[in-house]
DNA sequence: AATTGTCATTTGTATGTACAACTATTGTAT
DNA sequence: ATACAATAGTTGTACATACAAATGACAATT
């Protein structure tokens, strides 16, 4: 379906309307196909984004400025979201000894279980959506949204 | 700059998941550039892609569901972003005289006025991204992305 | 005419997010 | 050593958003 149809507009939108119309209402989609998948085990997308990134230190603690660097959708409050981990005994904080502005965040074991539940979840969901072109066309989708961004 | 630089992750990620992450950030980078270009008129980005469509029911007014299906970014609230725009002068709301449980709203003149001012604004911000690509690219990123959602 | 069902919108409530101001700690220059 | 600036994170406040329940209006049936 065309961004046309899908919002229902009159067809004769200027072609870099259309690219940018269409960029943002792909992207809310596949967030919404995420969020969905996500949804039964009551952790949104920028908190499974955020124990995903904890995961991927492997041990090493991170502090919020890494996490906030790191993430999908940068949010000005990383701290509370954080809180909300903590909260669910999916990671834990603790004041960095070195130095005591800082703070260590890392994965508990119940967050790491949660993940592996989801991972499988996960990939489907993206799979899905990459199977839909072929691997020639993901790469080539790839290099161009890069070069959109720069 | 590609996503696993961007997102300082370790480069061995699945293309599916690439793709995936890629279009969430470029969605929200345009999002976000958008954003920026509407600040110095105090709209929102939802509120300016509302007002627009106002504008293309040439002088007919729509009813709230309308509206809500036409959005970019579809969101449960539609009663109080219209109430925003209502404070603002930007449009009006009166309940539908043939069908009480409707209600017309319409762009006002200080709405087109605006929408006037920021056009340029945003077709410029909307052309620097068009331009990162030659034409047919652009087409087939189109393409692609309907594909994607189908 | 009263009842039931459906529709379009609004409201309540909980949660999420943005932005700025603030606190605490550390680094640096005098 | 002291003062000042820079850093890392937290908190306050206002606003945005999601979801469900509620309201009010119309339509169909009896």
């Amino acid at each position: 379906m065309t961004i046309e149809d899908l919002l229902h507009t009159n067809g004769n939108l200027p072609v870099s309307r259309k690219l940018v119309l269409n960029l943002i209402v792909t992207g809310n989609y596949i967030s919404e196909r995420l969020t969905e998948a996500l949804k039964p085990f009551e952790v949104s997308n920028q908190q499974f984004n955020v124990l995903r990134i904890l995961r991927g230190q492997k041990g090493k603690p991170a502090n919020l400025s890494t996490i906030q660097e790191r993430m999908v959708s940068k949010m000005s409050n990383t701290t509370r979201l954080v809180d909300k981990l903590v909260d669910k005994e999916l990671c834990e904080r603790i004041v960095c000894p070195s130095n005591r502005r800082k703070v260590e965040i890392r994965i508990t074991g119940k967050g790491l279980n949660l993940l592996e539940q989801i991972d499988p979840v996960i990939d489907k969901v993206e799979n899905e959506f990459a199977d839909k072109l072929n691997e020639k066309e993901v790469l080539s989708l790839n290099t161009k949204l890069n070069e959109l961004r720069s």
